[in-house]
DNA sequence: TGACAATGAATGAACGTTCATTCATTGTCC
DNA sequence: GGACAATGAATGAACGTTCATTCATTGTCA
């Protein structure tokens, strides 16, 4: 049953980090108790307390996790060939690694928090300026954006992309839960694509649609 | 101390959502206890159970009135002289009545909530369809509109309206405490001008942007 | 190798606190 | 006095957190 020693305190720690996103996606943060926690992650719960502090240092660990993800996803935005391909990426994120519902609802619960707790407001904010000026500087620098920007400077481009890609999942947590992740992923990519004709695509083609 | 008989009942009932609206977007609908409602409200708990039959009940008359004030705001949103005022109004309609962080905060927890809740969801995914609806017939209705809109049929345009809304919306949580409801509200007036320009503006001013 | 000591991961019952809810009582008006 | 508005102490369930205890694993020495 035990773990190798070497690598079992990382593990845990993750283990109850991805149990306690499915808890906190299900019921939110404060509706969550330890026990759920420890009983979705088939452990005790004083284990968690000997892997956290207590259950804030928990949260902030997701938020923490979130913010690392946030970074990876914009790294592999950054070597898409096209800025197209790289919005898509961009957009679609939290489509990837877990359930689409539960990653949504995680993230505008994180928001939620951040309206009343300052330290999860500090890196929330963060973790967006991070990700708004990676985004930013992927669109001076793409060949596509030239001549051909219609929603201002590229920080103004970033932050309408931004509004729209926090709004898109706000909409998502009230989309029916039978829904799946590849339709709720289209549902993105349409958006995606119809806010990339409205900011890059070169006038002439425009004429036409 | 006690009302008026006459209108008692209606005023009682305002003045338990008025306090609960402040105490929610404060700590969160779970985080709020029935106390800090009666305190903020200055009335005994007792009584807030003579007027709602239990702490989801305050919640659900919560997302009720939010209807109710979705759908004023569409009625004064028909009523303006252009689409470009009425999508002013839309965007800043949560600036008016109460601190625009308040309401930020309450709405973005509303949303977490439904992710939830199923009961609030389909009430939220109500007023959300209702108020597209809505913004769906300003636009093909509007002269503005026609032969401008770039961004498709007027349900697209509606849809991207919304969430770009819904995401300033989660922005306007994370901007730093101090800020005013003017200033909030000037940052929500210049995306809302940026997405007019994008949408709706004759191609010939755009050349010149 | 075998016997024993030391470790610390893991458990879950118990504790103090908080919370939603109830209801016996008090205050107010006609 | 009767009807109803209002109070807030009381209740019991649920929660976050603690900690005495267990026991598989590892280390040590002959």
């Amino acid at each position: 049953m035990p773990q190798p020693h070497t690598d079992s305190v990382p593990d845990r720690r993750s283990q109850i980090l991805d149990a306690a996103l499915v808890c906190f996606a299900k019921r939110g943060f404060h509706q969550t108790s330890m026990h759920d926690i420890s009983a979705e992650a088939g452990i005790s719960v004083g284990l968690i307390y000997r892997y956290f502090e207590n259950k804030e240092a928990v949260i902030s660990a997701m938020a923490d996790r979130h913010k690392k993800e946030i970074s990876d996803m914009l790294q592999r935005a950054r070597q898409a060939p096209t800025l197209l391909e790289s919005l898509e990426i961009l957009f679609t994120a939290h489509c990837c690694e877990e359930e689409t519902r539960v990653v949504s609802a995680f993230v505008v619960d994180l928001y939620a928090e951040a309206s009343r707790n300052p330290r999860v407001a500090d890196l929330v904010r963060d973790v967006l300026q991070t990700a708004m000026a990676g985004v930013t500087e992927l669109i001076s620098r793409a060949p596509e954006a030239q001549n051909t920007t219609r929603g201002g400077s590229p920080i103004e481009v970033a932050e309408l992309i931004f509004a729209v890609a926090r709004g898109m999942l706000m909409l998502d947590v009230l989309r029916p839960q039978e829904m799946t992740a590849t339709e709720r992923r289209d549902r993105q990519l349409e958006v995606t694509r119809k806010l990339w004709r409205l900011l890059f695509k070169p006038e002439a083609e425009l004429a036409y649609a």
